[in-house]
RNA sequence: GCCGGGAUGGUGGAAUUGGUAGACACACGGGACUUAAAAUCCCGAGAAUGGUGACAUUCGUGCGGGUUCGACUCCCGCUCCCGGUACCA
């Protein structure tokens, strides 16, 4: 008899052997035979200490990562630390102590939890993104990308606080105030940095077929974010001016039934038109009071107001209203549209309120349509649209875009949804933008040589403009051009921009002379599975597809090394909740890991996570279930007691011990197909408890008896190996495995136990259970229906009816459908 | 608003992807062991009706329709909840 089981004991001991033993490495030796595997978490913001979501990640991966390792493969399973952002400037004003310090302190206690739960990472190639030794490869490549003509700067709207002098962040603003002193937010433009993801738009929309691994519901919303959609830009006309108002439309065929302009607020002809407009002014004055949230600005009442100025019709030259209306965003296409209220909703409700006349140009096929009650907005055939009367809504498209286009008024042009990558922010805890504004030689990149540039860590964020932009040491900088005096850019980079690439920098994270080494990224790029949240299901994830093709473009890597995408597989996993909301400190319902890991042990924490839902799902937390996973340890470790107890002096019912070897060999089928198919490791965990279930049923009597209950308890440590793995090591030692070979090998399906000769179908009756039958397992209709028959309560349903059909799914049911006589 | 997802017993969830709805677990109830409790082991359980009972019947997967021999699963129309919405990460 052994004694207890003794979580912390067993944790600790295997921890220090598993370190000691270099098993979670990734081998970088080109002797190394085995196949590679790249599994990858979402690393973590340094919040403070590990929550629940992050356990959840962490622990499904680790998962994965163990298995793999059991099945031969040479594992690359890092961790690192996405250090730069917001939290740790709010909480340096808070605590008026630098961010970095802060971010350190969080990053050594949450190393340490990890450590805890007995994560196999391969800790050599940790990352912290706010290390320059990190960042300065990002400098490096936006040098480049601005030299190509993929970065520039351009204006661009951001939520200003007039108090605080600052930019807020969308996050920032509380119902369209500032969160700290409560003004009034109002837009403003900024010059700003962008990247020109839009010139990568069609082959991230076309790489999206390429992502076989990844869940169809993320592939769709890339899909939307990118939005493709093919229209006509149309040059319309602006009465009494040398200009033009250009617009882009998705509805060309529906250009004659235009009977209204509409511009944002921000648009030239706005502006120009408010100047001795009082009143005009003061409406675009409001329009520039809403924050720049989409959500906002779609939620908001759709107001308008005429700007007095005409646009004039392309191909019939009359006379059109152009009108400021504050749902027009400046940022988004040419910042003005067409307006056609006849077939456009938004339009109709627009052209209704403020009394504009709507003009019916399409007729449905059938029927008639009045566009005085409801817009019609399906395709139809042209009316009152002079010589296209008559063509088909796609037909008059193509017409009326070659029209403009020999009319030199328009083409045809392809519109994505997708905006420029806006990755300059006016903040201090953040990588520095390479570059340096000169007086002399204007906007200049920093040279290589002078790369990094440093962020100075002990500085201390106040709430107003970033302590950067009065830092003398680092704004006073000689141009690297001219050497004259210059001015530093003080603005950082957005923080995606280190978490877009780090996947590919832990394939050589500690290499000073390149980027990227090729050979590594060759070795383990793509990543094979990659876990984490589903709220990063479009911008982080889209981001870090187009920074791999910006990095291949920059030759640190061809396709056939890294791939043209940098995430094989993904699998998104749902939040942690209690009592119905995301865990987070502002609700107060969050649940300490640590707490959980000091009463029960790691492996009780690591169980009951991947138990409690499947992983893609929300997992409601109730303390509860934590008991009932540490209980079920409990229970096997007993179960294991009971095997070295066992005695074998009589007979085996051999019919018995067969049933128990198929038990076992079906879970481990059924545990296998969890780990290679969509890592329903609740299920496979549910099994694994059936199983010990089964075993602790079976009572062993002879010697084959006890080689099937050893075959059986042994099949399930090893399988219990990626969710409890110190739980498992200690099993396997009770069990006399070598050292480490729990975590060495996974257990193979013995397809000679699973045969049986017999099959339980199910008898339905038009569709409704009736009863059960047992027959061969080859068995066919006829032999199905006689056994059937045998069943009083199926005989009983067939007694007063005919058979009109009979349908047989072998090895699962036989259904008789019946009419009465 | 727009895009994506979800809803199954008292609770978390399962259902081989159109074939026995409720595996496994939690909570609960009963029994065994114990002086007692804890722990452990065994048993029970969707709801309703009938029957002493084994059991049988009806209803049942958010709501309303439909397809099918058969629907939690597919189609059409809703309700509510969650994620994202470009400066939270």
């Amino acid at each position: 008899m052994s004694e207890r089981y003794d979580a912390q004991a067993i944790e600790k001991k295997w921890q220090a052997a598993w370190e000691a033993s270099g098993v979670d490495l990734a081998s970088d030796d080109p002797a190394d035979t085995r196949e590679k595997y790249y599994c990858l978490a979402m690393f973590p913001y340094p919040s403070g200490n590990l929550h629940m979501g992050h356990v959840r990640n962490y622990c499904l991966a680790d998962a994965v990562a163990r298995y793999k390792r059991m099945r031969g493969f040479n594992v690359l399973h890092p961790m690192g630390w996405d250090a730069f952002g917001l939290p740790a400037e709010n909480a340096a004003i808070q605590r008026q102590r630098p961010p970095a310090e802060w971010t350190y302190a969080n990053i050594a206690q949450m190393r340490g939890q990890l450590k805890r739960l007995g994560l196999s990472y391969d800790w050599r190639r940790e990352i912290a993104t706010c290390r320059p030794e990190y960042y300065r490869w990002e400098q490096w490549l936006f040098t480049r990308l601005v030299n190509k003509g993929l970065a520039y700067q351009a204006e661009a709207e951001v939520n200003w606080c007039e108090d605080c002098h600052t930019v807020l962040a969308n996050e920032q603003v509380v119902d369209g105030a500032c969160w700290r002193c409560d003004t009034k937010v109002i837009r403003r433009n900024l010059k700003q940095w962008f990247i020109r993801i839009t010139a990568y738009a069609e082959e991230l929309l076309n790489d999206l077929d390429k992502l076989a691994g990844w869940p169809e519901r993320v592939v769709e919303m890339q899909r939307n974010w990118i939005g493709r959609s093919t229209g006509a830009e149309v040059r319309f006309g602006v009465e009494d001016s040398d200009e033009t108002l250009d617009i882009f439309t998705t509805r060309p065929d529906t250009l004659m039934g235009v009977t209204y302009m509409a511009v944002a607020a921000g648009h030239p002809l706005a502006q120009k038109a408010a100047l001795n407009n009082p009143h005009l002014a003061t409406f675009l004055h409001e329009c520039a009071q809403v924050s720049t949230k989409e959500a906002d600005v779609a939620l908001m009442e759709k107001r308008g107001l005429p700007t007095g100025l005409c646009a004039i019709h392309p191909v019939t030259g009359d006379r059109i209203p152009i009108w400021v209306a504050n749902f027009v965003l400046m940022g988004y296409g040419t910042g003005a549209v067409m307006s056609v209220p006849a077939h456009d909703e938004r339009d109709h409700a627009f052209a209704k309120t403020y009394g504009l006349p709507i003009r019916q140009v399409i007729k449905p096929r059938e029927g008639d349509w009045d566009v005085e009650k409801a817009a019609f907005i399906d395709a139809g055939v042209l009316v009152d649209s002079g010589e296209f009367d008559g063509l088909e809504s796609e037909a008059a498209k193509q017409a009326i875009t070659a029209w403009l286009e020999q009319h030199g008024k328009g083409k045809q042009r392809v519109q994505y949804r997708l905006r420029d990558w806006l990755v300059s922010r006016q903040r201090y805890w953040g990588a520095p933008i390479p570059a340096v504004h000169c007086g002399h030689c204007g906007v200049v990149m920093v040279p290589d040589e002078q790369l990094p540039v440093v962020l100075p860590e002990d500085l201390t964020p106040t709430g107003g403009a970033s302590p950067l932009t009065t830092y003398e040491s680092f704004v006073k900088v000689d141009c690297p051009q001219c050497g004259k005096a210059a001015k530093r850019e003080t603005d950082t980079f957005d923080t995606f921009m280190e978490s877009s690439w780090y996947m590919d920098r832990y394939t050589s994270p500690r290499n000073e002379s390149v980027m990227l080494d090729a050979a590594a990224v060759q070795r383990w790029a793509p990543v094979d599975q990659y876990i984490g949240g589903v709220e990063h299901a479009v911008l982080h994830l889209l981001y870090a597809r187009f920074y791999h093709k910006l990095m291949r473009d920059a030759g640190l890597f061809s396709s056939a090394e890294g791939g043209d995408e940098p995430f094989v597989n993904l699998l998104t996993q749902g939040m942690v909740l209690k009592d119905g909301a995301k865990m987070s400190k502002s609700k107060g319902n969050t649940v300490d890991p640590n707490a959980l890991i000091e009463e029960f042990g790691a492996d009780t924490a690591r169980l009951f996570t991947l138990f409690a839902a499947p992983p893609e799902k929300d997992l409601e937390w109730h303390d509860a279930g934590v008991e009932g996973a540490n209980r079920f340890l409990h229970r096997f470790w007993r179960l294991i007691d009971r095997l070295e107890a066992v005695e074998t002096a009589g007979d085996d019912d051999m019919a018995v011990v067969q049933q128990l070897r198929r038990a076992v060999h079906l879970t481990i089928g059924r545990v296998t197909h969890a780990f290679e198919h969509g890592f329903a490791f609740n299920v496979a965990i549910a099994a694994l408890m059936e199983l010990t279930n089964t075993l602790y049923a079976f009572e062993a009597k002879g010697e084959a008896g006890a080689a099937a209950l050893r075959e059986g308890v042994a099949a399930v440590v090893k399988m219990l190996a990626p969710f409890v793995p110190h739980f498992a090591a200690e099993c396997g030692e009770r069990l006399g495995f070598g050292k480490l070979a729990v975590i060495a090998d996974w257990p193979a399906v013995d397809e000679a136990a699973l045969a049986s000769d017999s099959v339980t179908l199910v008898v339905q009756i038009a569709g409704k259970k009736r009863g059960e039958i047992t027959v061969g397992k080859d068995a066919g209709q006829e032999e199905a229906m006689a056994a059937a028959r045998n069943e009083p309560n199926v005989a009983r349903w067939l007694e007063n009816s005919d058979i009109v059909k009979v349908v047989l799914v072998p090895g699962r049911l036989l259904n008789i459908v019946v009419k009465p006589k």
